[in-house]
RNA sequence: GUCCCCAUCGUCUAGCCGGCCUAGGACAUCGCCCUUUCACGGCGGUAACAGGGGUUCGAAUCCCCUUGGGGACGCCA
């Protein structure tokens, strides 16, 4: 049989770190056995759905790179389904109507947690002999078996064994009829003949209910694989206070995918000492069986870490595609100026994101506003003036733009006014860039572009006195 | 509170079917080297088996307890 894996996130956000990587394992496992990777939507809970949240859900999947082969299904089309399946389970006595009031479980909740206990349904209506309640719009619940064990078989906990008695009857329809959560998640991973259902942590604990309701429906759970969450660096759940949990405010902030996905393979996954995975290297290497089952927490550190690895080793015309989005939101056109690819392969080892190498390649394409106060401040000395000169004449004369021709003429600048070379290259750089920082000298000068490097070094000369 | 899960450097982890571990790697951090800036890179350092009982010739590795953390307990998903 073949595999099918699902990831089913609810719109009601954006599609966060923490469900990015569930989609992950579970793309990942799809692909590896050659199986199938389908994408619900979760969206019973009609108050909180929104369609801006698929859309983004979508479009953070998308950016990954984790296509999806069937869907995105949604579960609010499919309501029909669920309301034959409830009344089937009503018919065979699986499940039963219950007139109880919200106030009524309320109270029996305050009460049980008074004794200590775990709240849970007590069972009320589960044999109701009289007749029910006029005008009350019932809920539907399940008929959990009161005695016995639930076996959980979980590819990563284990065996996991829970007992009927610490489990109640669930509403699995609402008194407006619609179906709730662990209903539609145990019809459609029938109905979609899910196979392995990879998701987070937090579910474990459903988990038996859902057997139980498989059972009931006749049908043979999945496998389970229960990933350990995400926590923040306070070790608390990860969540927005934890700074970016939105996958897309990683593109946002200069992140390549493929750094992202490395990263969240690696939290809780390992293959020995290796810390670089290609999508194709996970694919191959990935199993469940292998997840960690303690929580681990996010660290912004590694992920820089990884960013900056891709960066700096992928094809530079592939990066360039990436930091050209961000060029744009900077208001630079890239046509204005040296080959972006150019400009990767001269930044890539001096920047950790692509909005840090934006930043700092703006004036290979736009004229700077202003001199860093501190850099002018440096380097604008009197002795830098007639260097400065003397190399603006060999720089217009030379015959060649090349890096090599302008290193050279730096050098013998620089050796013609008996200076090192940090006395030419410093002020040379301040003029240029408007900092003291950027590229080797003669790799900037030449992205620069003759036209703009003269009229640049002119302005300068104007600055020193 | 009840039930379930978890526990190696600050962080991600290797090790986990016991001896090869005076516990390895990576990130971060500190120091040195390289250097026309910033970086990259190279070399080196600091740093962990939560605690207590067992089992065993021998335990990070197996068992139990304690402690600590997380999750579930909704007419949310």
């Amino acid at each position: 049989m073949s595999v099918r894996t699902r990831f089913a996130p609810s719109p009601t956000g954006y599609l966060h770190i923490g469900g990015a990587r569930t989609a992950l394992l579970s793309w990942l496992y799809a692909r590896k056995h050659g199986g199938t990777f389908i994408l619900r939507i979760e969206d019973t809970d009609l108050e909180r759905s929104t369609m801006e949240s698929v859309n983004a859900i979508l479009e953070g999947m998308t950016w990954l790179g984790l296509e999806y082969d069937e869907g995105p299904f949604s579960q609010s089309e499919r309501f029909d389904r669920y309301r034959d399946v409830a009344h089937q389970l009503l018919a065979e006595g699986k499940a039963y109507r219950c007139y109880c009031s919200k106030e009524r479980l309320e109270t029996l909740r305050n009460e049980q947690m008074a004794r200590k206990e775990k709240p849970r349904y007590d069972g009320y209506c589960r044999d109701l002999k009289d007749a029910p309640p006029p005008g009350v719009r019932p809920v539907i619940r399940f008929r959990n078996p009161q005695e016995g064990e639930v076996l959980v078989e979980d590819s990563i906990r284990g065996r996991v064994t829970f007992s009927n008695s610490e489990l109640d009857d669930l509403i699995i329809v609402r008194s407006d009829g619609t179906p709730t959560y662990n209903f539609t998640v145990v019809v459609d991973d029938m109905d979609m003949r899910v196979t392995h259902v990879i998701r987070g942590d937090d579910h474990l604990s459903n988990t038996p209910r859902q057997i139980n309701i498989l059972k009931a429906l006749g049908a043979t759970p999945p496998v389970y694989a229960h990933v350990p969450m995400i926590l923040g660096e306070d070790g608390a759940r990860l969540s927005k206070r934890h700074g970016a949990v939105s996958v897309m405010q990683y593109r946002e902030d200069g992140y390549l995918p493929e750094a992202v996905l490395n990263y969240l393979v690696r939290l809780g996954w390992s293959h020995g000492d290796q810390e670089i995975f290609s999508t194709d290297e996970m694919v191959e290497l990935f199993d469940t069986q292998d997840v960690n089952n303690s929580a681990s927490t996010f660290n912004p550190g590694k992920l820089l870490w990884l960013n900056q690895h891709y960066l700096k080793n992928s094809d530079p015309a592939h990066v360039a595609r990436h930091l050209s989005w961000h060029m744009g939101r900077l208001g630079i056109d890239p046509s204005t100026g040296p080959e972006l690819v150019e400009v990767v392969k001269a930044q890539r080892e001096r920047a950790k994101t692509l909005v840090e190498m934006a930043q700092n390649s703006v004036y290979f394409y736009r004229d700077f506003e202003a001199y860093d106060e501190k850099a002018a401040a440096k380097h604008f000395k009197p002795e830098a003036r007639d260097v400065l000169v003397d190399l603006r004449s060999r720089l217009e004369q030379l015959p060649e733009w090349g890096v090599e021709a302008i290193h050279q003429a730096v050098v013998d600048a620089a050796e013609a006014h008996g200076l090192k070379m940090g006395k030419l290259a410093q002020p040379l750089r301040v003029a240029l860039c408007g900092t003291d920082v950027s590229p080797p000298i003669d790799v900037t000068v030449k992205l620069i572009g003759r036209e703009r490097t003269l009229a640049r070094i002119d302005k300068a000369l104007g600055c020193i006195k």
